[in-house]
DNA sequence: ACATGTTGGTAAAGGAAGTTTACCTTGGCG
DNA sequence: CGCCAAGGTAAACTTCCTTTACCAACATGT
């Protein structure tokens, strides 16, 4: 089994049930390309151009992303007043309840990834996968 | 630091890695779709039916693919001498070919993570990987 | 034997989502 | 003041998946 595949798999598995739980929970507008906003950190704050980046999309894809989630409810664009044409993205209240429900989801999984695991082998795989973040080797 | 992003950046970062490197190796009609068909294990002498399950994608989405990989002379459809009315998916030699490369740009990974980690919790890495793999959390 | 249902495969139309192209506004700078 | 770069937005196009529909080859019941 190579190294592709394993994590791949979980990482599909994870990004499914986040979906299915959001809209069981109530958030039943938010579909597969909203993830890119609500990834961490959360977009409180930012700037479009910077999310785009950050989700690796243009600009405009993220601006339509904007856009459904503006319409939706879920955060609103308002100028940023020091910087000239530059906006900000500010979640509602119900985006943050989006945000903190995906959080909770997350915590979730962790907590049944470290029963099945055990929470020793757990600690250790995450360990293992914050060197790998903190390597060249996902630049 | 969660489980869903350290599971998702790196397995982003293989899958363009392995994009690229295909088509800097002459593969150069293979596109993100394409991909569904040559996860392990790869698509000979299988049928459209099963590599569409196995994909997670409709029949008739797989079918889509293996028409535009058969155009582009990687693999070509015949009829299956025994089974009614099934079909079976075979490799062509240029197929086959990228298959091999694909391998290859694994194992060159694998080995750059191991150089990066250490042999030994690279070996980690993979062991615990292959535990959540078999366990009920990616079902 | 033959009508019917099931399985496997294919094709056309529709929709979702991203990119390309183009435009507007603001502020910096000669 | 005129020009240009940066940031943002919008429209058109493309890609790719799903929905809907259809066809062919068995299997089965009577």
């Amino acid at each position: 089994m190579l190294i592709g595949a394993l994590l791949r798999v979980p990482a599909q598995a994870i990004h499914r049930r986040i979906i299915g739980d959001l809209n069981a929970a109530g958030f039943t507008e938010l579909r597969v390309p909203h993830m890119a906003i609500f990834q961490y950190p959360g977009p409180d704050g930012e700037r479009p151009g910077v999310l785009a980046e950050r989700a690796g999309i243009s600009k405009q894809a993220m601006n339509q992303v904007l856009r459904s989630l503006e319409t939706a409810g879920y955060l609103e664009r308002s100028d940023a007043p020091d910087h000239g044409r530059a906006r900000i993205v500010r979640l509602t209240r119900r985006g943050a309840m989006a945000y903190a429900t995906i959080h909770d989801i997350l915590r979730d999984i962790e907590h049944q990834w470290a029963v099945e695991l055990g929470p020793r082998a757990f600690g250790n795989l995450k360990t293992l996968l914050i060197r790998v973040w903190e390597s060249p080797l996902v630049r």
